[in-house]
DNA sequence: TAAAAGAAGTTGCAGATGCAACCATATACT
DNA sequence: AGTATATGGTTGCATCTGCAACTTCTTTTA
């Protein structure tokens, strides 16, 4: 651990950047290839989806997926509008409500899945090994 | 390589999505805390400055920074604007023109690498030995 | 229990991004 | 040479993001 950041870590760094940038914007193509809304959609009807009773309150969506407040305020308005999700009251707590997946919207998440996964499998997955994944997963735990 | 993606790559992609998300948030932050451009503009000056003459064309900074022309367009008028750039006439192809760093730009290049380079030691670099950066460098290599 | 402090969400505003249409010049084609 | 096509770049428009200020309700604390 010397004072100075080498330049290994840069390129590193600057090869996590590209990565990361190339493949988003492959997985975005495809969704909006087929008329299918953007990634954050799915990220928030997965979350939903997930838990057992189908809902979340909106500041435990925001903890999970690392979005600011106000940020997830119009995306669940968005969601909201083309019926993927509702708002219902919640009687513990008056300031909020709780943001539940509707119908609609675990259709979407099925048919978002599809183009995602194979987006994801051709320009990610497929280029690992298991033992790479594996390796690879390990060393961005170590980032949290 | 089977027909489909498998749970371990998933998660992989997510751990790299948060990641660089986190690391990103950080960085910005600390640039903005000190008054500073956002990283993007740090970029385009960097790619300048490693230019023998200073200078590239619009498009060349595009293809090196995965960035859409019409963006690009705009983010060149910001920092012309703050005179860390300049658009000098290109005889070569009157369609376009060379963008010059600065002597502003050059300034400002090293007082933005300082809070940068900082923030990554610190959420990036020192979270690895030499032979993990090395690994991950490696592994991240494969996706272009 | 009343006042202060804090948390959940929303909204207005400014900056940034993505897309399509467009202008000007350069290259290709017959 | 003269038209067609492609390339570099800009602009208008819609969407999205980030921030600060605000509202409403909850929790703390004196």
């Amino acid at each position: 651990m010397s004072r100075e950041i080498d330049q290994a870590a840069i390129t590193t760094w600057v090869r996590l950047l590209r990565a990361q940038k190339v493949l988003l914007e492959k997985i975005e193509g495809e969704l909006k290839n087929k008329g299918l809304p953007p990634l954050t959609w799915y990220d928030v009807l997965f979350e939903l989806y997930q838990r057992p009773d189908r809902r979340m309150r909106q500041f435990e969506i925001g903890e999970r997926m690392l979005l600011s407040k106000f940020n997830l305020s119009r995306l669940v308005d968005r969601l909201e509008k083309d019926d993927l999700v509702r708002r219902d009251a919640c009687p513990e707590d008056q300031r909020g409500a709780y943001v539940v997946i509707t119908a609609n919207g675990k259709r979407m998440l099925k048919k978002m899945w599809l183009p995602y996964a194979k987006a994801l499998k051709e320009n990610f997955a497929d280029h690992f090994s298991k033992q790479e994944l594996a390796t690879l997963s390990c060393l961005l735990a170590k980032l949290s």
